[in-house]
This record gives structure tokens, sequence and C-alpha cells, in this order.
DNA sequence: GAGTGGATTTCGCAT
DNA sequence: ATGCGAAGTCCACTC
């Protein structure tokens, strides 16, 4: 086992380690809310809201600093098995090779032990990963480690998303003249008996609008929605109201439904709403960015 | 720069290589679809579906054989930044620092050159991720590399995720009786115009009956949708048809909806379910487990 | 390629 | 806590 200690962050190598000194570090590194990269032979095994069984193989174990804990295996975006992190607790134990066998097959301990010759040999680590509500349970069964690492990461840099749904909203409540000219906004999400209106305001003569927002080809679902929304506003408001669909573009075939539901559709492209932000917003961000 | 051969897997570790070393290593991984581990200070940008920027810390991007690209953040379940791997390609480069920049800002390369004064440095290890369809760009910008391991992961083991409702339906076929005794399956995710019913069979009078699987609280919609498939196969058969609902539970206040709508409900818990899956089908899985 | 439906969905925000 | 809607959802599947 070889110990490294790289210069920069406090980043740490382990070369196979025993298990021994693994149980040492890892317990430290989730103590110290380490990151933590763990590469190993390993098996898996999860209880909560399904169950799985994940058999022996080479993957990644990433645990993070607020507990977020990720197997990946050497293929595929997804984790095999994860545990959010949020209230994630952990346990570790080195244990036998046939108590993993019985552990993973839920078997009851008395059974094993009334089976046992020997003391087993303590020969894998266990990590349990638990979690409150909903109740779960990772169980990883390393019988072999290859590199372990914790590390000291600094990461304060900001993360923006741009032209999500909500972005299209803001860009609109910034600049309401993207619906068209002269279009004021009265409120947004506004709560009806079905559900939710995008955006609700007035236009130039003074008429209800409420707008539907899509980020993506507004289709039969979005302005059957549209049509619902509007009965109940106007159940309660007492007077007709223009409905507009903003969208980048709507679905093929769906324009005689637009007709008859008497809706309007009017285009709006997130990259240009992502771009409106842009301007409004990164003014001072523009700065930082050449730091 | 240390480089560290480890002897089990070919699992290679580089301690603070320079940024010419690391792209020369990385280029390599990728070719030979080795999985990639790169923790450093960078940005990310990110354009496609939606577009996003990350500003300048430490994070851990994993590029696996099958090009999927993760990048973590020390905290949070979720990849800040992400391709999914199919179809992606990657571009490696070293880029000076304005360049960088220029390109974070999507600004035009001859402005740039007008106020180029000296030849750029070469100090920032920039990766892309390019995916076709949907069109998609992920960059990532290392201005410093603290550890590069480049894995090759042997990871055959099977992978079981019991009791979702594929796997609840499969108990069905496997015991009819789940839904009630003398039940027999005649087919199941049969299509109808206006979608899928999950079993499709006959009870002990040989009368017709859809039955809908919900591994959670069935709820409205799901009565909704279970009494529109009624109507699309009643008008296939031409004769009247009985609906069960099989789930765990159905939600507070629809009891008087599953009359309403002439359904019957079916407790079936998805545990039961995986329960009787393990029975069948484990018996020869327990040995494997004890190898 | 587009469209549909499920997911250990996750992640918000509302009540 | 619960419930609803959106997501760069992902994913498998059908058309």
């Amino acid at each position: 086992m070889v110990k490294i200690r790289l210069n920069s962050s406090s980043i740490y190598v382990f070369k196979n380690p025993t298990l021994e000194k693994a149980i040492e570090i890892i317990s430290e590194a989730v103590d110290k809310k380490e990151v933590l990269i763990i590469v190993g032979n390993c098996r898996v095994k999860y209880t909560g809201r399904a169950s799985s069984k994940l058999e022996l193989g080479e993957r990644i174990l990433i645990i993070k600093r607020d507990g977020a804990f990720l197997i990946h295996r050497p293929g595929g975006y997804q984790p095999v098995n994860w545990m959010s992190g949020k209230d994630t607790i952990y346990h570790l134990e080195l244990i036998g090779r046939k108590e993993m066998l019985l552990s993973m097959n839920n078997a009851k301990k008395t059974s094993f032990e009334n089976r046992l010759e020997d003391p087993p040999k303590k020969n894998v680590l266990q990590i349990q990963a638990i979690q409150r509500s909903p109740p779960e349970l990772v169980r990883v069964f390393f019988d072999q480690i290859h590199l372990l690492s914790t590390l000291n990461l600094e990461d304060t840099g900001r993360f923006s998303l741009y032209a999500s749904e909500e972005d299209m909203k803001k860009a609109i409540l910034l600049k309401p003249d993207l619906i068209e000219k002269g279009f004021k906004v009265v409120s947004y999400e506004k709560r009806t008996d079905t559900g939710f209106v995008d955006v609700y305001g007035a236009d130039e003569q003074g008429r209800f609008v409420i707008v539907e927002i899509k980020r993506k080809t507004a289709g039969r679902a979005a302005m059957l929605q549209l049509a619902k929304y509007r009965k109940s506003v106007e159940m309660e408001v007492n007077r007709d109201i223009r409905c507009v669909l903003a969208a980048p573009k709507i679905a093929r075939g769906t324009q005689r439904l637009l007709a008859t539901l008497n809706l309007e559709f009017k285009r709006l492209d997130p990259k240009r709403c992502a771009a409106i932000l842009n301007d409004e917003q990164t003014q001072r961000a523009r700065i930082s960015d050449f730091i």
C-alpha cells in the first residue's frame, strides 16, 4: 500500500490498501465530510422503494461530502445504485465472506452461526449507506480495493442554467413585449382549480390574457390544458379571456385544434429568452469571467 | 508528475500531470475506451437543449468506456453537467487562457485576434464532448489537473431490480391468483388505440378482465385511464368487461370515483411480487451467491 | 426519427 | 409530510 499526498489541495491517493487500512481512511473521510473515490471489486445490495442486487464486478464508488453516494459501472450515464445524500448516514464494517453472502441473501444470522465452525475471516469491507425517509439501504461489499482517494475539493463556482421553462417565464416578466406589444404582466403561476397558469396579464386593450409557456414544441396536451385553464379563469373573472400559447413551435397537425379551442400561438425561442436574461444579468457576470 | 501502475487491473494514476501530459493520457484512454477519472480545477460550458455555465472550481470528471461523461461537484447526487454517451465524440485541445474566456463567452475569434498582441500561452486543457442528436456540446476547461486515473475495469456482474411495475406484471403472469382465484392471463401489454393495458385476461366465469398495475398508490389518473381503456376494449370485443386496478392502495378520496367508474380494486404489494419472483427465480441464483 | 409511459425518477414549490 | 409539475429529465419501446 502506497500513500501519496498531493501538494495542491488535500488530496490523498492510496494504492491497493488493505481492507483494514481502507476502513480507517474511509471512516475518517466520511467524518470529515471529504469526497471519497473508491475503485474496487464489489457486490451491491439495495432495499428501499424497490430492491436490487448487483453481482461481483469492478466499479467506482463516490461518496460526496454531503453524503451523496454513487456507484458507477464502467459504462452508462446513470449510477447503478445510489443514495441522494439527504440524511444519509454511513456504517462501515469488516465482515467474513460467508457473513456477507448470508447478509446478501437476507438469511438470519443465527442460522449462519449454527452452521459456523470457525470464526469467519474478516475479508470483506461492507459500506452501508442508510437513509431514514424514505427508508432506504444500500450495502456495498468490497473484497478488494484497487484505488482509494480522499479529496478536499474547493468549489464555490456559480452554476447558471439558461432557457429552462422557468427562465422563459422570467424573460417574459422582464420583457413582456416578447408576448406582444403592450402586454402587461399581472401575475404569474396563478393557481386555478385545475392547475397553474404560467403568466397572467393584460393586453393593450385591457383584455385579460393567460399565457402558457412550453420550452419545446407545444402539443395537443398543452392546448387542452390551456383551454381548461381558460374555462376555470373565465368562471372566476366572469369575462372573455385571450389564451396565448408561447413556445418555439407547435406540433404538426395541431393547427386545427389551436383554432378550434380559440387559442393564439406566439413563437418564443428559448435561446432568445436566455439571451435576454444574459443581457439583463451578465453585465456584472462578464467581469468575473475575465478574472 | 508521478505515474503509478497498479498491479491488479490495468489502473494508472497520475499525480499533478502537466496539461501536455494529461492530453496525451486522456486521448489514449478515450481511444482505448478505458474509464477515466479526472480531478482538477475547471470551468464548464454547455449548449444544447438548454445552455449552462459553471464557473471555476474543483470537480471530478468521469468519462466512461462507452463515452458517458459526468462532471460531479463535491456535493449533490446529480452531475452538474453530463453527456449520455450515445454517439458522444471527444475533442481535446490545449488553448490559451484568453482563448478559453472568449470561447466561454461565445465571442468571435476574429475580435479576439484583433485585440491579441502576443500569441496565447497554451495553458488550459479543453475537453469537448459532442453529441449529434439531439445536438449537444459540453466543454470543460481545466487549468490544473490534480489527479488523473485511467481504469480498465472488469464488470460483468448481473444487475437485478425487483418489484418494479414490470416485475409486478411478471409476478401476475407467474401467479394469476394474485388478482383473484381462477383468473387467467390472456395477454399483456395489449395495445389499444388509446394506450396500453397492463394485463388482459379472463375470470372464472369467462368474463374479460383488464388489469392496470401501479407500483404505488393508484390515483384519479390511473382510474380515468383504466376507464378509458375499458371503453376502447369494449368497442373492440363488443361485450362487457371487468376492470381491476392492482396497486398497493388507492389514494384518499378516490373511493367514490372507483365506484362511479365501475372499477374494482385489488390490493397488490410490490414486495410480495418481488418475493414471488425470488421464489421462482433465485433457486439457482442462490447457488451463485455462495461462490 | 418521433411519440409514449415508467422511474429507487430527482428537484422544486405549493399546501 | 404530501402532492403536483417540470426536467438538458433518462430509458426502453413502438410506430
